[in-house]
DNA sequence: TCACGTATTTCTACAGTGTAGAAATACGGA
DNA sequence: TCCGTATTTCTACACTGTAGAAATACGTGA
């Protein structure tokens, strides 16, 4: 795709549900947030492998918790979106929303 | 993505450009109407293997223009939606508009 | 009738996205 | 020290996104 800057549908799903979780996200709330918001349910390696790739194209950042996190387990990395990603996601409705305008009350079509 | 029902960001783009053509849309016309609602331009080529498969999952039927088209050229293949093809369109909405459900007044991500 | 221009589709190729599942990591506690 | 738990990381592969070149086919003017 060389590099557009266009979102790919999951990449805008994953952005967006980072964006609901807001403060302190991280991989296996983003997924929940998915699974309960779309009723999709997805694998955890799919939700990091598109932070990672969103990270890549720097849309999302990323930092290892604070050490001194009193609790089990490896340490989660906690996601951010950046203006990039909040860009890229306003871009994103636009297009579509400009796609579908006029069809809205087609009741054969999207409702 | 073993054959998932989800729509790809531009198979959605190319289904909803169909639907906005209307009868006897074909390549060249979905082509024009996703370069004027979106402003963005794209190759013919990724139109028409998008039609492709889109075809191959049933959401898009095509038929090759009668042969008595008094015009210069290779024929027409005219390409309409079919009903899965309208509840395809249908879901991707759903799931996009829950994620962004919240979202949409606030001025720092995506408007 | 034949070379041409034109309109359109088809083919090919490759980078990027979507996705799952297994493996690795790391820590607190028994 | 071993174990369970929470979480990330790795790997692999099918599918999507995309461009560009080539093929096809017909009407027309010479």
């Amino acid at each position: 795709m060389t590099r557009s800057s266009y979102l790919g549908a999951f990449e805008e799903i994953v952005l967006l549900a980072l964006v609901q979780v807001g403060e302190g996200a991280y991989g296996m709330t983003v997924r929940r947030e998915i699974e309960e918001r779309s009723g999709r349910s997805v694998s955890i390696g799919a939700v990091y492998s598109t932070l990672d790739r969103l990270e890549r194209k720097g849309y999302v950042s990323s930092r290892l918790a604070d050490p001194d996190a009193v609790r089990r387990g490896r340490a989660r990395r906690y996601f951010q979106i950046e203006q990039a990603g909040e860009e890229a996601l306003h871009r994103s409705r636009e297009v579509v929303s400009s796609m579908w305008e006029g069809l809205e009350t087609r009741p054969d079509v999207g409702r």
